[in-house]
DNA sequence: CCACAATGATCGATGCTATCAACCGCAAGA
DNA sequence: TCTTGCGGTTGATAGCATCGATCATTGTGG
């Protein structure tokens, strides 16, 4: 199923998700219905999950990018998962080992909308907030996975 | 520029970026050449910057994610930069604020090669190393943007 | 060894889509 | 008021997606 091919055509929509069965077909030497049918098949098997559109968030009015290490009190835990999901702010929320820790990226207007909504976490988690100076890399996939 | 229908449309393509601009029109009640330069607009202003596949990792052959966070030693700072670039493994890495701290998620096959990799970046950094467990949120743009 | 699916490709037809040009209406400024 | 520019519509056209028919290849059972 991952073949030579199929790798081909996921580098080429990591590159650009918006790009047509006919150019992609073109790239990876094959007919465009035989490309459409490669990737309905990665689509089902759940290879593919989606085709997002990247955005600058800085534009959009978020300049403040901040990364929060939460490390959950022990009884909050159910209660703070609840906290997280209502705020739109955030961006992103991985769940990582070592004492019910969190990490979340947090997009914000301002730093007083940040402080806002760093009180209502420390009620229930010890906070470690690190502000995001830059992303040197932000791949979809280990380059390897090309070779 | 960023007016309701640009939200409107930023949010259909978050949720599926393939979409035509013939169904973007139908969502927006515009016609398909109004969505389409509207798009372009965007796209060379800067606001969108791209279009991605997103894929599963665990069914790509890449079971194991990683988040290190990174103390790196003041003068190493250089090298380390381009130790990471050079690691195909490294999926995404920002810098943060504090003692010269990046925070590099990792997309490995195994342990083993989670070990191998973490030994070379030991020699220019203090690490600490948090398996990702998984990911509740992964947004691309905070919910208040669509409201 | 030969039939015979099953798979995965191509090709051709058809309806949709993107794209371009021409045109229109409205709002801001001279 | 005139005019200029912006952002929209429409219609034509070329290219694309998609479907069915067909064909080659491969692996399997008689």
């Amino acid at each position: 199923m991952i073949d030579a091919i199929n790798r081909k055509i996921i580098a080429a929509l990591q590159q650009n998700a918006r790009i047509s069965y006919a150019e992609l077909g073109k790239r990876v030497h094959l007919s465009a219905p035989a490309v459409a049918e490669r990737i309905r098949k990665l689509e089902s098997a759940g290879i593919i999950t989606g085709y997002r559109v990247k955005v600058d968030l800085d534009k959009l009015g978020y300049p403040i990018l901040a990364m929060v290490q939460c490390k959950v009190y022990r009884t909050k835990e159910r209660e703070f998962k609840a906290l997280l999901l209502s705020y739109d702010e955030v961006v992103e929320c991985i769940n990582v080992t070592g004492e019910q820790a969190f990490l979340v990226k947090l997009a914000v207007e301002s730093l007083s909308q940040l402080d806002a909504i760093l009180e209502a976490f420390i009620d229930l988690s010890d906070t470690n907030t690190m502000m995001i100076l830059s992303t040197p890399v932000d791949r979809a996939l280990p380059e390897t996975f090309f070779k």
